[in-house]
DNA sequence: CCGTTACCTTTACGGCGTTACCGTAACGTC
DNA sequence: GACGTTACGGTAACGCCGTAAAGGTAACGG
């Protein structure tokens, strides 16, 4: 260290403080990858220089860069699950709150793209990947995607065959659908795109017409 | 070089034979990927080593490596176009032949994973990010995403308001859906996906059904 | 036989993630 | 108030990586 890398002259944390530079590392991290809008950027090296401490450091604190990462996300993804729980309104039907659900889930996907491509797109290597599958999986905006999709099955209106299949068969549905065009708006933003307004609206009516009964509008 | 480092003795081309290294190295670059299906794998110098030579020589045939890497994929993806032509049957019509398109689109990313991942989950920067969006939307397998959703419009049998957006806004509905399941699939390998077989067929009836008009089946 | 040129090598730079080891300041204890 | 312990962070280094600059060498046209 020394010249001309610390930012700031970073006391050493007091004895039970150790925890307050595992905040600032995540701080530094995501104001990184939010910043430069990318992942590559937010290297090791350069997240231990923004904070003002050597990079090994790093590891007192994070298993490895991955995890660092999923960290980060997973910080973010509070306000996800938050955003996602507040499109809802109470006396909305399943199906239309299917429907915002899948209007947020994109435009959380199109604002902070980083974040949606290391949660849904990366590929990690075994632990890091079980990680990020559990917190997906077991995430309170998966949690929300599953109550419903079993709303939506207890209403009656979804074809027999298919609400059949139960709520994770029809929650999946849903979410492919809404991730398919979030993830691809997000991987090839140079491609010439209609309006994606109205891919989204057409893409979220179809899909919920297709699996509902017949006689439904 | 010397020790224990080429597995062959390479003899240096002809003089006009500059292009056989070319093969050789996509040759051995898409052997890595799949035998290692890591991306991470596929290194420069790895490649360089299988083929018997060493690191800059890569650099006289591609400009770099995620332009090796994209040309791996090119060459893959005329099969990848060939798969679709093919399971395409000449009665059928406009909205069978997209569901079995789609069935087609799944099966080849879940065969070719790390492919189907470069293609169309990774970034990449400017010039290359460039030429991939080029390849998919120019491509063949893109074309005929294209042809088909012009025939279902011209089919008439599409909703009216779906239909008059365009082929591209139709083709891109059936693509998003699809793609979203694929690359669940690709990304999320430990999730407890139930059957992936009744997600398709689900999926693909189902936005197709949506995108119908309502008097149809 | 010679100059030119296509082909490949040598060497090296700067970056990365990560590990093994070491100083040091802060605390509980006597 | 000195003391050993321990949490906290630093130093130095390893082995990768992608890539650039410059050089050698074998193959050809004349």
């Amino acid at each position: 260290m020394r010249r001309g890398a610390a930012p700031t002259a970073r006391p050493r944390s007091r004895r039970g403080e150790g925890e307050r530079l595992r905040e600032e590392i995540l701080a530094a991290a995501e104001a990184l990858l939010v910043e430069t809008a990318s992942e590559d950027a937010v290297s090791i090296r350069a997240v231990a220089q923004a904070v003002g401490v050597t990079p090994p450091s790093i590891y007192r604190h994070f298993a490895d860069k991955d995890m660092l990462l999923l960290e980060v996300c997973r910080h973010s993804f509070t306000h996800f699950s938050a955003a996602l729980e507040n499109v809802l309104e109470e006396g909305a039907s399943p199906a239309e709150q299917m429907v915002e659900l899948g209007h947020a889930y994109i435009r959380y996907a199109r604002e902070f793209p980083e974040h949606y491509r290391i949660m849904f797109m990366a590929r990690f290597e075994l632990s890091a990947q079980a990680y990020a599958e559990e917190m997906v999986s077991a995430g309170s905006s998966f949690n929300l995607l599953m109550r419903i999709a079993q709303d939506l099955i207890d209403s009656g209106r979804l074809r027999p065959e298919v609400a059949a299949q139960g709520p994770l068969h029809v929650g999946i549905l849903f979410w492919s659908a809404v991730h398919g065009l979030a993830s691809l708006l997000v991987a090839k933003p140079g491609l010439p795109w209609p309006d994606p307004a109205a891919l989204e609206d057409d893409l979220l009516a179809g899909i919920l017409r297709g699996l509902l009964r017949p006689e439904e509008g």
